[in-house]
RNA sequence: GGCCCUAUCGUCUAGUGGUCUAGGACGGGUGGUUCUCAGCCAUCAAACCGGGGUUCGAUCCCCCGUAGGGCCA
């Protein structure tokens, strides 16, 4: 046995919707292949004509591009290989391994009527004299080219995750490999498609596995050496059932839209299915690569959990540089017309800082956008249950204003965290309240909210200014008296 | 319907013929962090699908059933 060059492939076809399950399937060989200092290909099945939009294979390719899980070498088109199958297939014929099969496709199975599923092919073709093939070809009867399947005994393949996989010959049919228009059938395709890309493992989804039998057998038929054959797990919605666009599930473009990290999706999705056998879970690229074995792959099916993904992405945050934040964020805050970019990049130094401020309760990228709009506007409104609870008890604009006399006192250089917790909590105590009852209206008057990061922190990266202002705005509104709530 | 695959906490999983009072993580509960939320820390609840075997002993091996999934049109 010779010792072949890993390469291995994933072959989707475009329809314009990036399944996670292809993209696990992706990192799976992307992980195979890195760990043994293989190839890892791409090949897009777009024979199918109304799929071959440009836009659709770009899903694909900007979903691998952004997992950060890229392709070895170049991208394979089925489509301009189209006249490349129809001669091995005539060879198999030569040879007596296929046959031609002069049946219209209605009459080529056995079966009573619609009703009775388990069509068969009738076998009629396999056998055919010569002489017939030769009166029927010179006639012109339109013939598809079928492979001749062994009658008794068993297939039988070993799958590196399933182990060893038999199903008798009794029942495989002798399959079409080239339709009458001279079109190959996916299996035949698939089958002088790896061949020829030279792929010496298969790790696909194990939907395939029914087709790893014809493969098998073509591979066989060809004279070709059988690729290792890996089946995985299939992705599951919570109910079970297959994931699919159809029903509205996400792909992979739209968890980049929503603002999943590549680091974590990938870490997350890889962990669906495959295990490092010991507790880690969080895990770089390099570590999943070195612990990576086909053999780790658990055979059951698994359902897509996306509150640990959301989890997973909240870890990636924390841990995530503030700077590279702040770039990955901007387009949110771009797109929500919270602010430019061009203020962006002219205060990056105030943006760094709300990021800094603001990470520990964003799990989504999207979230910095969600949370943070009132580090960019003063105009918010105030939460309505935080106006009842906060400002519309009596006292609070005076304290309020107290406060803002406080803070006023502090050297703009000095302006911090500790140096507004000292101003806000020495006036508690000289007032003779709770530093919380200084707080929560504070916080409700310089961010519009009642929930937030800790008050200090917020002040610290707002500003002196801001504080002041909004303080102001604040004191005015609550004076004003007009709370929504007003005449309950 | 035929064939194939699978079966450990709600979810992702680890696990071995006895060391399992079955481990970790997400999610959930509770408590702490003398400002909220988040985070963090601690802590609790939570599973070996059912029935037969094999065996001194099965979660782990075999068979059947059941359930789920896949392929075939």
């Amino acid at each position: 046995m010779t010792e072949r060059k890993i390469r291995v492939r994933i072959a989707p076809s475009p329809t314009g919707y990036f399944h996670v399950g292809t993209a696990r399937t992706a990192i799976y060989n992307w992980l195979f292949a890195r760990k043994h200092g293989g190839e890892f290909l791409l090949r897009i099945e777009d024979t199918d004509e109304e799929r071959s939009k440009k836009e659709w294979v770009d899903i694909i390719l900007d979903g691998l591009k952004w997992m950060g899980v890229p392709w070895d070498g170049e991208v394979v088109y089925q489509s301009q290989r189209m006249g490349i199958y129809a001669p091995h297939a005539d060879r198999l014929v030569a040879e007596g391994k296929a046959f031609r099969c002069f049946c219209p496709p209605q009459e080529s199975v056995v079966g009573k009527d619609a009703s009775e599923r388990s069509f068969k092919y009738s076998g009629k073709c396999r056998d055919l004299p010569n002489e017939e093939i030769e009166q029927k070809l010179a006639a012109g009867v339109p013939s598809a080219v079928r492979l001749k399947m062994p009658k008794t005994g068993e297939a039988t393949f070993t799958d590196a995750v399933y182990g060893k996989v038999n199903k008798a010959y009794e029942d495989l049919d002798d399959i079409i490999i080239l339709k009458s228009d001279r079109r190959p059938i996916y299996n035949f395709a698939v089958v002088v498609d790896d061949h020829d890309m030279s792929i010496s493992h298969v790790i696909r989804g194990n939907d395939h596995i029914a087709n790893t039998f014809f493969q098998v057998e073509l591979y066989k038929a060809l004279g070709w050496d059988v690729p290792e054959f890996s089946h995985l797990p299939l992705i599951l919605r919570p109910d079970r059932s297959k994931v699919s666009k159809r029903k509205g599930d996400k792909g992979v473009t739209e968890y980049f839209a929503e603002g999943f990290l590549p680091e974590a999706f990938v870490n997350y999705l890889a962990l669906v299915g495959w295990s490092p056998k010991d507790d880690r879970e969080k895990m770089t690229r390099e570590e999943m690569i070195a612990a990576f074995t086909l053999e780790g792959i658990n055979p059951n099916n698994a359902i897509f959990d996306v509150e640990k993904l959301l989890w997973m992405n909240g870890e990636y945050i924390r841990q995530m540089d503030s700077n590279k934040l702040v770039e990955l964020a901007a387009p949110y805050f771009i797109d929500a017309g919270i602010t430019t970019k061009y203020w962006i990049e002219t205060n990056w130094h105030y943006v760094v800082k709300v990021i800094a401020v603001l990470k520990d309760r964003c799990k989504l990228i999207s979230d910095f956008a969600k949370f943070g709009g009132y580090f960019f506007r003063s105009d918010f409104d105030y939460d309505p249950s935080g106006v009842k609870k906060h400002f519309a008890v009596d006292g609070t604009a005076e304290n309020l204003r107290k406060l803002e006399s406080s803070f006023s006192e502090i050297d703009d250089k000095n302006w911090s965290h500790d140096t507004t917790m000292q101003a806000l909590t020495a006036l508690a105590t000289e007032l003779g309240i709770k530093p919380a009852q200084l707080i929560h209206p504070t916080r409700l008057a310089t961010s519009g909210a009642t929930v937030g990061p800790g008050l200090y922190e917020l002040l610290a990266a707002l500003g002196k200014d801001r504080v002041q202002n909004r303080l102001e705005r604040a004191i005015n509104y609550i004076e004003k008296g007009q709370f929504p709530f007003a005449g309950e």
